[in-house]
DNA sequence: TAAATTAACGAAAACGCTGCCGGATCTAAT
DNA sequence: ATTAGATCCGGCAGCGTTTTCGTTAATTTA
């Protein structure tokens, strides 16, 4: 509640309220002394613009959405770095909402973003999102909208991703180059592109090296950490045991980390994995391990950096950018070959 | 932007502007067949109440400030989390600013905060901020401000903390009883009083139990990570290396690891190390991280709750909460004892 | 010198919504 | 029958800005 508003500050100055507001807003219709003044002025009694009535009135809010289904997540907070970055050089304010990927908390706080809150929107789908209708009404009401990492197959938008195709051949290629025979494949949802294409690169792979795709094998898990630890033990507990894990998503690797740990299987001599991930412990672990990480920091820059240039009305009417950025592999420890002797 | 407003609701319907308001907000004086008219042509015209107007009138923003130093961060991470859980479930909105550990960042946030743009503050102070000046100011502001973890001493104001002294007393004494005789402390910042009261309750371990408090062993850590390392590996390469370190902050405790690996330092056996963390993999490292948690989830939890509490029932006036909360010591490989035989 | 231009400012109308009134109709109480 | 009280709705005045359009005085041009 900033207590001084242009009618106060005009009438200290004695001057009126559209003048001190072009005043402040620079105008070539007030002199530069006038403007002097009242900048003074306005210092000395501390004011602030309402935010609200200037919104109202020139239908921009400098302010954009961010919806990503979880923040404890690094991958989600070295992004939303990124994002504040560039939002914080262009003035803007950044409202952030966590849909806990659930498909219901999208659609409501899509709902909301349509209320005109925010000039523009980034968004990282949650794992069950099926349907994209509430996406399309989002971008038919004609506020900007780019998607990054978790991005929607079926409809045309701007988007920031990776490599996840080449990312998931490679890191699979790797382990079967370290010796592996039966790789499993741990994946976060059969809904999300990213997901189906990392396991695309799996399977491709497999099938280069004359390795067969076992439906075994391909985890799909869920949102129950509980319940991915379970299938994870039934995983490595099975008579036909996986020599090799990729997994799609860093908690998963954690989770499996766990239940080695507990039932006293050794990595990577019993078990090799690579997963994607942003840990910044990783080669800290014990093993140390191999992640495929992607440029989480780089993402959400240029996620905002496209949606202000749509914001800015800087990108030509029907364009629609698609970005992809390149993850890097780094093998350690937890993928090594072990020479048999 | 929504383009059905109240103005064009109103016509379709046959009423006025404001009885179409009223209905949607359930007014009494509104009967109840023309509440469900108005609600069903509100959905089928897919009307979006415009927030800014409704914030203008109302003086109010639905909306709250969340100002930390970084997101990029564990803890932070899972007290934004809980934030987020309270503020949805109040259907609030959050703003989020980062600091980056830089006062000046800190200062033009507030002053952006002093707007009106929020109706509350929940704030984690940037470890270089001296002056509580700009803090002083928003909260004579009239808009209620909670202060979490990082809090200021010099005012008087809302907090929610954990038992830093003894945490850091209880860490410190947990060295000594595994057998360390020399202790270094690493601190984040002198100004930050969780800092300051951490390292208190470390010399008063080092006290308690007879060992000299050395100030070349505490070493006070600036935000450039390079730095940071450097100074670790001075520390640990002088001739009187230390046997132990209390690291105050994780990221602290992580360097440290990285410079026992690349200097080939053993931990526990040459060096013990406990840290405040919330590092998720704490357990996985080599050697397993002991560490101080704090509920950092219920952090966030408890200051928005704390922080609704003050929005909700502003004739509350001159009561001040501060709420304590209990950090948990896990003991782990890397304080453990070693026998020697 | 008259006309045209420029400079500097003010008046007023929105932006979309809420909330205080006041008014009309209808039922219930005296 | 008259009054009192519900019930239901509309009018209107803002909330604090921005912006268009006037208006006046000073300056320039023909």
């Amino acid at each position: 509640m900033s207590n001084t508003n242009l009618k106060q500050l005009a009438a200290a100055l004695g001057l009126s309220i559209s003048s001190v507001s072009k005043a402040l807003r620079d105008s070539y219709e007030i002199s530069a002394e006038t403007k002097k003044r009242v900048v003074e002025m306005a210092t000395r009694m501390n004011y602030q613009p309402n935010p609200f009535a200037s919104s109202l009135r020139r239908k921009k809010s400098a302010t954009i959405g961010v919806v990503i289904p979880e923040i404890a997540n690094n991958f989600f907070a070295l992004a939303i770095d990124g994002i504040q970055m560039v939002a914080e050089q262009k003035g803007y304010h950044v409202l952030t909402y966590l849909t806990h990927e659930n498909n219901t908390n999208e659609v409501s706080t899509v709902r909301h973003l349509l209320g005109g809150r925010v000039d523009g929107v980034l968004m990282s789908l949650c794992r069950d999102t099926q349907s994209v209708d509430h996406l399309s009404s989002l971008q038919e009401s004609g506020i900007p909208l780019v998607f990054f990492d978790r991005v929607p197959e079926q409809m045309s938008c701007p988007t920031v991703t990776t490599d996840d195709y080449e990312s998931g051949f490679r890191a699979t290629e790797h382990l079967i180059q370290s010796g592996c025979k039966r790789i499993a494949c741990l994946s976060l949802s059969h809904y999300l592109s990213i997901s189906n294409k990392r396991m695309n690169g799996y399977m491709d792979a497999l099938k280069k090296h004359g390795l067969p795709v076992e439906n075994e094998l391909i985890i799909q898990c869920t949102n129950d950490n509980e319940y991915n630890l379970s299938l994870i033990k039934t995983l490595l507990k099975g008579r036909k045991r996986p020599d090799g894990i990729f997994s799609t998503v860093e908690k998963l690797a954690i989770s499996v980390y766990y239940v080695t740990q507990e039932m006293g299987l050794e990595i990577p001599k019993q078990l090799k994995i690579i997963s994607f991930s942003n840990l910044r412990t990783a080669s800290l672990l014990n093993p140390s391990l191999s992640t495929i990480t992607q440029p989480a920091f780089e993402i959400g820059l240029e996620a905002a950096a496209l949606l202000f240039r749509m914001i800015e009305k800087k990108t030509f009417g029907n364009r629609i950018d698609k970005l992809e950025l390149k993850s890097a592999l780094i093998e350690r420890k937890s993928s090594e070959r072990i020479n048999k002797n």
